[in-house]
RNA sequence: CGGAGUGUGGUGUAACGGCUAACAUGCCUGCUUUGGGAGCAGGUGACUCCGGGUUCGAAUCCCGGCACUCCGACCA
């Protein structure tokens, strides 16, 4: 894409009412616009990102077996009366609407009734087990106090999975199938050094639920890191645990973490609620055993912002990034136009930073925006024998021949 | 929901109760320039968040509201 046509622009200065590094940035890059307060909308270079966020979650959902659908944001408060679950005194976070004869509706805050309710038209029988679904969809939730950025919104979208097994071992299966699908993801979009397996309290039906934990100062939990990566939230942290967990407090390492993803075992709850059952080999019925699974893809983004930027912006991993590429021309529109087209024959994702700016904007634009590698192209470099290629990350660039150009990066 | 702070051109800031609300940046015109937000000249752009009040006079003080940010509580 040529940058003369991005309809977003760079700011010069970050935008007073935000002070998270996440929301500073990405709106100063132009890559989300601020409606009010936690509530963000996605701008090209930001949906892009996001898109291949949601892409890579896909992948790894698919495979251990989940089938993607997308449930309604409507909702009957019929079926959360089923879990007592529709009082604002239980959940307090409920935005609810009326239809204009007079009856409430609520917007999903998470879909657990929906889809148990919708599973009974769907399984009744052993044979229809194992299975799991999930979807990437809005949520709404009425914070009582929307912040960090993009971190923590009023709407925000949500990738939730459901699993649905006829016993506990097989519940268990996917669950430890599900933490390796997470792992991979989080590594996937460049946070995994940084993200841990982190135990946390487990509600009703087990005694513990699994987040995924990157650390970061801004995040809003603490939590305590073990020698082998694996991590315990704070909010469970007493000696029990440890002798449980079998970790030593002298060897625990305490930091600031960002829940990037949230796995939780909910055994019958929800299927004792709305009777979903299924007759096992025997003509027994039997609760549905379930789990729900889930990732922000909008926080993730903004865990990556806050993680991997550095003073002058933004540092994408390739995996995600909107380009691979910000092509720079410097005076050089002409030759740099016919590198442009190569590079997008060879299949390469790259912005073309065509616009009569002067070369320090250009680069002060290309740090900002974060694309992992920058080409420029200028009378110095063609004098040299070719373009000059820098990785975002690192301070020096090097003359390649276009050639030898379109070989790396393809 | 409790507490604190802040609302001024698109953006970032300034202005003792007193001239036509200033500066930078952005944007537009022209020239110049092309390896780190360069330069010159001209121009555009603000009911100072909203509503009341005090005062000869309010961006400035007072009251009410709204919004945003931060701290705390909350976070299936």
């Amino acid at each position: 894409m040529k940058q003369s046509q991005l309809f977003t622009k760079t700011r010069k200065e970050a935008p007073k009412d935000e002070v998270s590094k996440n929301a500073q940035l990405l709106i100063q890059a132009g890559f989300v616009y601020k409606e009010m307060a936690g509530v963000y909308s996605y701008l090209p270079l930001g949906l892009r990102v996001l898109n291949k966020i949601n892409d890579i979650i896909r992948k790894e959902m698919n495979k251990i077996g989940g089938q993607e659908l997308f449930l309604t944001n409507l909702q009957d408060p019929k079926i959360w009366e089923a879990t007592g679950r529709w009082s604002d005194d239980v959940v307090d976070n409920w935005f609810k609407t009326k239809l204009k004869s007079g009856t409430e509706l609520g917007l999903g805050f998470t879909h657990e009734e929906p889809i148990t309710r919708m599973m009974k038209d769907h399984i009744s029988s052993f044979r229809d087990l194992p299975l799991s679904a999930y979807q990437i969809q809005t949520k709404f939730r009425n914070e009582s106090r929307a912040k960090s950025g993009i971190m923590r919104g009023r709407e925000f979208l949500m990738k939730d999975l459901y699993s649905f097994s006829r016993d506990e071992k097989e519940h268990d299966d996917f669950y430890n199938k599900a933490i390796i699908a997470y792992t991979n993801i989080f590594s996937k979009v460049g946070l995994g050094e940084k993200t841990h397996v982190t135990f946390a309290s487990g509600g009703t039906f087990s005694k513990y639920s699994h987040e995924f934990q990157t650390v970061s100062d801004a995040g809003e939990d603490i939590i305590y890191i073990a020698p082998n990566g694996l991590a315990v939230n704070e909010e469970v942290f007493n000696d029990e645990v440890l002798k449980d967990l079998g970790f030593e407090k002298k060897d625990l390492k305490k930091e600031k973490s960002i829940e990037v993803g949230n796995i939780f075992s909910l055994g019958t709850k929800f299927s004792e609620a709305f009777d979903l059952t299924f007759s096992d080999e025997k003509g027994e019925n039997k609760f549905v055993v379930m789990g729900c699974y889930g990732i922000g893809p909008g926080r993730l983004m903004g865990t990556v912002v806050e993680a991997l930027s550095d003073e002058r912006g933004i540092i994408w991993p390739e995996t995600i990034a909107p380009f691979k590429v910000h092509l720079l021309s410097l005076g050089a529109n002409e030759e740099t136009e016919k590198i442009y087209n190569q590079l997008q024959q060879n299949g390469i994702e790259v912005l073309f930073d065509d616009r009569d700016k002067k070369a320090g904007d250009k680069f002060a634009d290309s740090d900002l925006i974060g694309i992992p590698y920058r080409v420029v192209v200028s009378e110095k470099s063609l004098s040299q024998g070719g373009v000059e290629l820098k990785k975002r990350a690192e301070n020096d660039g090097k003359i390649f021949s276009i050639n030898d150009l379109i070989e790396l990066l393809k």
